[in-house]
DNA sequence: AGAGTATCTGAACGCCCGTTCAATACAATC
DNA sequence: GATTGTATTGAACGGGCGTTCAGATACTCT
């Protein structure tokens, strides 16, 4: 055997890097080995290096990427209007975009352990370029005194704390709505920074 | 070589869980072997077997004991008294108590992945009956009118999840003493909650 | 002093790991 | 339809894995 009929380099790349996704956010990256990935997509394990030089370089280009697209998606959809309306935008995409990539933000926190020192820093530069955007609006709501936190930087970690952890317990279907779930964050968010 | 000078269960035990709980955290269940902590503690990893019949439940013993001394020391640390005060003494209670046990709450949130169904339930089960207790607070007040959660069980998620969130950044000698990040997050969590 | 028990070693078991590579079958191009 | 380049297999590499166990040493008790 050898090249498969269909096979496609731009079909093939994709299915591998959402099965390691998957498989990594599932079981954790050291317990998932490059044969259950490949055999997730229906490859041989050695298929898997024509698409990344080795398994960690896969688990940080998951991770860059995800780190990249999260930035890219608020600064498109941050509107423009006084804190208080930034704050309530950021409240509520901050909860749509995890629940819209959970495996990939579950990674983004859990295994950051697994990175080289040179990959980590790259990995948490990038999520420090994300925590800033949530920290500049807390900072400009301060300047006016429409807010009242007693420290922005632990504001912003407190916020984000509370956000991520929606991933943990929403499940689809449930109780609540996305919607009610962003009303009810929301709510809770506003009144802790209230002056 | 058989039996070392010294050697006794009761010292052996210890220090090897000690070792266990430390590398899982550092590194993840998976990504350590059983040579690796028995190496840590100076023995053989066929040695390890006196102390724990595999490595699965070497972990979950790990966050059992851990749940059960949670719950153990809030219980006598929770104080009488009106739902303010009380909510006050969770949110120091819960930030001290995580940051003297580091390397178990990171586990106990972690690994819960590694568990099979019936210990993932039985660690599971535990953690809602810690969060039972804060939730209890909240109802209490919500009663009383003193709060305004929109949704207590929520409002609980979400108070944890924040609270959680000071593990992943506070250093020991950094710019806030531990009574100072009390003081701020109980400040945060007072607002949040209020009527 | 001797018997009995507790603690540990060291070697072995079968198995799976990440990674490499020559061989080969297909796709794309002309 | 031949040629060139791409995608994949399958086998192999050295090494580490969790776990077991017979044997050996150290403590404990009488």
């Amino acid at each position: 055997m050898a090249r498969k009929p269909g096979s496609r380099s731009d079909i093939t790349g994709p299915r591998i890097r959402a099965a390691a996704r998957r498989l990594f956010a599932r079981h954790g990256f050291a317990a998932v080995s490059m044969r259950q990935i490949a055999a997730e997509v229906g490859v041989q394990a050695g298929a898997l290096y024509l698409y990344t030089p080795d398994k960690e370089t896969m688990l940080v280009d998951l991770l860059k990427d995800h780190m990249d697209e999260l930035i890219v998606a608020w600064d498109a959809a941050a509107p423009g209007g006084g804190p208080l309306e930034r704050l309530q935008a950021f409240v509520r995409f901050h909860i749509a975009f995890n629940l819209d990539h959970a495996d990939a933000v579950f990674l983004s926190y859990m295994e950051l352990r697994n990175l080289g020192p040179e990959n980590f820093a790259v990995i948490e530069g990038l999520r420090r370029d994300y925590e800033n955007r949530l920290e500049a609006i807390l900072t400009a709501g301060q300047g006016t005194g429409l807010f009242a936190v007693p420290d922005t930087k632990l504001a912003t970690m407190a916020i984000i704390a509370m956000l991520n952890g929606v991933n943990t317990w929403y499940r689809e279907g449930g109780r609540l709505s996305r919607a009610a779930v962003g009303d009810i964050y929301w709510d809770m968010v506003r009144k802790a920074v209230a002056a």
